[in-house]
DNA sequence: CACTCGTTTCACAAAGTTGTGAAGACAGTG
DNA sequence: CACTGTCTTCACAACTTTGTGAAACGAGTG
């Protein structure tokens, strides 16, 4: 396979889908470096990485990095050679992204930061910053039920794989 | 009232709530000044968030521009006077902008689309495409059902104004 | 109908972000 | 234990984003 053009449809997936995940704040290039491996049939190596978008070593080394830090990137050293492979984890990294993600509780904490500076909610711009804090509240409730029920309906539609339980989802 | 020093317990929080917007993807200076009208109890004017913040009125100017488009700030004109106030619209903004928002479809349409370009979901890499696709699917159901939802918590926990009534939320 | 005050637009500058090339570090091998 | 091939780190350059100042615009007023 040569080194991607901007003709291959699949590359063009990965480049559009990395796209719309850096307009929601996820760096660029790691979102590259993880849809060019989810649309490999198997593993591939760093250098593999760096040929198909066409960047250099360290770039991908960067991305690498933050990805495998999430777990949404697994590592794996390639038996008698110096070379490590990269593939998705088993797994559905997004699932966990989401309904493990910290920032639902930054949200509910500066808002209840805001709702004591306003000494309380009984001014017009305290109930209004109370009001958002419950809302953020009751998201964070509603992630956290959320990867359940993904279980549940994955296990329905026939996503699950051999030997893969729906009551035992992961470790 | 003088412009805001960074001392200012209530200035403080605008700024860390604007902060944490602007990581998830949210312009800063919009948060900054939506935050600065919603704990201000009275109607702001331009003017008035500009020197709160200690911004140009360019800066002030486009930010407005952006948050009246989607209804987060409701801009009225000020009898007897050129100036224009600025308050927080009644019905939750964060409620209908989280709902409505089109970013899932953008994710669904482009994961489809690397599906297609896969050769469906027959291979390793497709499968894992597809899933992505589907769970994608999934979170936007629930994220439209999470409003009415909300409504329902909101009108439990006594969030509702005078007059409102839990059953016709809005127009 | 000219004047005034507030708002908007536009070109530019400052700041921040992101990826590169090159040097360095590290692990396996002969 | 030096060599080789791979990955990582770092300083820098290109690019992007964001807010400013200044000029243009426009609505209300005498």
């Amino acid at each position: 396979m040569a080194a991607a053009d901007g003709h291959d449809p699949v590359h063009l997936f990965v480049e559009r889908m990395a796209l719309t995940f850096a307009e929601v704040g996820f760096p660029r290039m790691a979102a590259r470096v993880l849809f060019t491996v989810m649309t490999a049939d198997d593993p591939l190596t760093a250098a593999e990485i760096g040929e198909r978008l066409g960047v250099s070593a360290a770039a991908v080394s960067g991305a690498v990095r933050y990805l495998t830090q999430f777990g949404m990137l697994v590592r794996e050293p390639v038996p008698r050679s110096r070379r490590d492979r990269y593939r998705m984890p088993e797994d559905p990294w997004y699932e966990g992204t989401i309904t493990k993600t910290a920032i639902y509780k930054t949200f509910i904490d500066a808002a209840e930061g805001g709702v004591v500076a306003l000494n309380g909610p009984d001014t017009p711009a305290g109930e209004r910053v109370a009001e958002m804090r419950d809302f953020f509240i009751f998201v964070q409730e509603e992630i956290d039920s959320l990867g359940e029920r993904w279980r549940v309906r994955r296990a329905q539609t026939g996503h699950l794989r051999p030997g893969e339980s729906a009551a035992a989802p992961s470790g």
